[in-house]
Formats: structure tokens, sequence, C-alpha cells
DNA sequence: CGGAAAGTTGACGCGGGTCAAGGAATGTGG
DNA sequence: CCACATTCCTTGACCCGCGTCAACTTTCCG
């Protein structure tokens, strides 16, 4: 049954324990048996065409979704119409917790590049959570990583100038292709100036005009969505002591 | 045995199914079994004095926090040494989340008042969440309302001007004391005006003409730490709009 | 090829930050 | 109970970072 055992290939192709990403996702520290258990719960749906929602606010929320190639765009609008972005997803990263709320989503979700997403439906989730501890504090830790995120956010918000912002979402960005085995380097943004000046409280212009001020102190070099850093370094003292202190203090 | 009944009585008045916020925190929905299976993983601990901390940035993140009275500011600093102030815990709402990250706390929680807390280790927590799948669903829609608040708060700092920040405040302040049986409209803060600015990313001379300029309104009465809200519509009026659109689109 | 969307650049002005001075409440020691 | 310091808050003057408006260029896509 050749057509059987085809199946039976892609189905291997796209599980858990053969995912690249598992280090950076839900699987991080499972043994092949517990990702064999999470992958029984995962749905794999049609990839995300550049534009189309993975949910929209309202929809009931129901699963939680960790991506797997391209890149999302968290946000959400205010009843006079206006968005906000909250963040961008990249492989690896998880989406959908506020639907964790009360059963709706709050935000929105939409995909800026062709993007395939696990979906892991909570009530599914909630039941292996109970037969495997190590899942369950996988996702806890997932939960403190994102309210960890959302207070750094909150910080470069409230308290930074709009340089310092760029900076420091150009050094995330970096970052996070490098632990995806990108470069940490040469990338290119998968969102508009538009969206990014949305996400960090900034006009458009001014997104514009700073990349334009960077390239001059040479600090990157840009062309549309096409960046270069060619002085990580120096970016990164820029966002030095905007960070979190997370020094012990005990 | 006097002195045990006493210690008895004094159990009895500390529980959840006695306790008067039980609406507003994790026991919400639970059963009387539930609710004592919940309390016996809580730990009372002495009250906090005002300017006595809960936990520190770096110390083990082991527990996770219900206020039961007084009021709470949680913060984090920069390693240059700046502060962010990131919320206010009231009675029934919970702290220690970002502590599930890494096992360490990334924030600080400090009392603004006399406070007293009830403590969860997490480890107990979990264990019990695999019995009380009411617990594990009050947990995780507890964590998805933190998200979803966080979100709300990139909204207020990314979009909104000093005036609509300030009032968006003193709105949710109302709110959350009347969900407390306390008065919407006059209330005592429980932070100062530092605490106000920094968390709404203002500065401290701007907080204060606004409270000026809102009184000049008609809006509120202020004397220092004393609020009376005397046109809590209008004020709602200002903050509308501005709010996360929660209409279902499908 | 044409129209729209995305990005850049310049001119201008305002919201709110900064600096400075002073008042009111609270604490502290004599 | 009073002098004094300290903290908290208020108010005014000034000015700069960044938003707004506008014009233009480049890229994208049917």
């Amino acid at each position: 049954m050749p057509a059987r055992k085809k199946l039976k290939i892609d189905e291997i192709k796209v599980s858990c324990s053969n995912c690249s990403l598992a280090d950076l996702c839900l699987p991080h520290g499972m043994n092949t048996d517990e990702m064999e258990a999470l992958d029984s719960v995962i749905k794999h749906q049609a990839p995300l065409q550049p534009g189309q929602h993975l949910y929209r606010s309202g929809d009931p929320g129901i699963s939680l979704f960790a991506v797997r190639s391209g890149c999302l765009k968290t946000y959400c609008t205010t009843e006079d119409g206006d968005e906000q972005v909250l963040g961008f997803t990249l492989p690896g990263e998880l989406v959908g917790l506020d639907g964790l709320n009360n059963g709706h989503y709050v935000s929105n979700s939409i995909a800026l590049e062709t993007a395939s997403v696990c979906a892991m439906p909570y009530d599914h989730l909630e039941n292996l959570c109970r037969d495997l501890p190590s899942l369950q504090r996988q996702v806890m830790r997932i939960v403190g990583k994102e309210v960890t995120a959302d207070q750094e956010m909150l910080m470069l918000l409230g308290k930074r100038s709009a340089e310092e912002r760029l900076a420091a979402f150009l050094v995330s960005l970096s970052i996070r292709y490098q632990s995806r085995n990108l470069s940490a380097t040469e990338f290119n943004l998968p969102m508009s100036r538009q969206d990014i000046g949305n996400y960090l409280g900034l006009a458009i212009e001014t997104v514009s005009r700073l990349f334009a001020h960077f390239q001059e102190q040479k600090l990157l070099t840009v062309n549309r969505r096409a960046v270069v850093l060619t002085d990580l370094e120096r970016l990164k003292g820029m966002v030095e002591g905007c960070q979190l202190d997370k020094s012990a203090t005990s």
C-alpha cells in the first residue's frame, strides 16, 4: 500500500520529534514518548497565506498555536478602530494565550509571510498536562516567559527614546534569528515600517528617519526590508542599561 | 483544650471558603470540597508592612500570591538603575506569575500599605491542578487575564495621550474598587504621584498638572491621595474608544 | 503601463519632559 | 510642643523629541 506508506512519511515529517524547532518550542526538554503524546493532540493545518488571519478578536479561543515557519503579527484594535501591534511571532514561538481568559481571543493574529502553524486545542493540552508533568511545567514556563516579555515591552514603551526602541527591536530580532540558526546580522524584516512604528509606539516617519540615522552612523545598512547589522555590538550597547536587571539580589 | 480550639477558629477565618474575595480570586467557581483542597496548599504569612518586599528580582520564584488586603506595587529595574512600575495589585488579585519563566522572579513586589497575602507554592498548585480540573482551568483563566491586561497596557502606553492614560487609570481603579464592594467614586490612592507617573510613562509633574486640569473641568476633586470622581461617566467617556474592541467578529 | 501601497525626506509645531522654586504634610529629636 | 528636615505634591517657565502634514520616489501588482 504505497499510498499508506507515503502518508506515514508525511506524518513523521511534521512530528515534534523531528522538528528542528523543538528546542525553542513546547517539546523542549521532553523525551521521545512525551513528544509522541504531544504530537497526538496537535492539529496541522494548511499553511496561512500572507494577510490571512490565524484567528480574530472574538473568535472562540480554543487553541494554542506554535509557529513552524513564517511570521505572524499579533494585534488588537480599539473601539474607535485603530490598531495596536502587540508582537511578532517567529518559528518556535507560541501565540494564542489570550484566548484562555474567557474563551474568546481578544487579539488578532495575521500571517505576514506564508506561515505554517501547529494548533493545540486547549482542552486536549489540558488533559495531556494531567499525565505529563513535564509538559505542564513547560506550558507554565512559556506562560511565565510571555509575562516577562510583556514586562520588558512595557518598560520600552514607558521609558525609552525612539532611538533606543528601534535599537532594542533590532537586537531582539537578531537574537531570535540567531537562536534559529539564522544570521544574527543579515535578515529581511518580515514586517512593514507601519507595523514597526505601531509596535514601538512611533510614527512611521520616525522609524524611517531612525533607519537613515543609524545608517549614517554606520550601525547598519538597510534597503526596504533588507537589513544588515554592521555593528551589532554598538547596537547592543545602545540597548544596554535598558534591559531588565536580572542580577540576583539574594 | 481551649488553645487548640482557638487555633481552629483562626484557620477557619482565613480559609478560601470564608474569604469575601473568593469570587475575585482563584477559588472562583469552585465548590466547598475544592476550596478546602486549595486551602491545604496555601501558606498564610505575616502581614507585610508598607515598604516591605513580598519578593525581589532574582529571588527563587516558587509561589503564586493572592492579595487578601492592602495594595502591592510590582516593578522592575533596568541595569542602569531606573524603575518601571508594572502594576498595582488589589485584594483578590494575583502576583508572581513571572517567576514561572525560569524559576526566578524578574520583577519585584512591594507593599504600599499593610498587606496580607496567601502564598501558593507552584509545585503544590501544580499537583493540585492534576486532581482538580476546575482549578487548572481557573489558573489558566487567570493567566489569560494577565496577558490580556498587559495587552491593554501596551495599547495605553503606545497610543494614548497623557490625559487618556490618567483617565484610564482612574477608571480602572474605580471599577476594581467597585467589584470589591467599595465605592467606585471615592477612594484613596494607595500609591504616590511618582508611582502613577512611572506606571503611566509620564513625568510626575504631568500627573500633577492633569489632576489639576481634571479638577478644573469638574471631573473630580483630589487632595493628595484622596480622590472623589465627581463625573465618572465623563471620565469613562474619555477612555471610550481607547479600550480593546471586544466585539465578536464571527 | 497605470494606480496603489510602501518608504523617504523636509518643514513645522505641540505635548509633555526638564528644571527650578515653593508649599503642605509628616516625621524626628530636643 | 516646637524647630527643623524630609518627603510629597504643586505650579510656572522653557524647550526639545517626535508627531503631523505634505510632497516626492520607489516598488509592487494587476
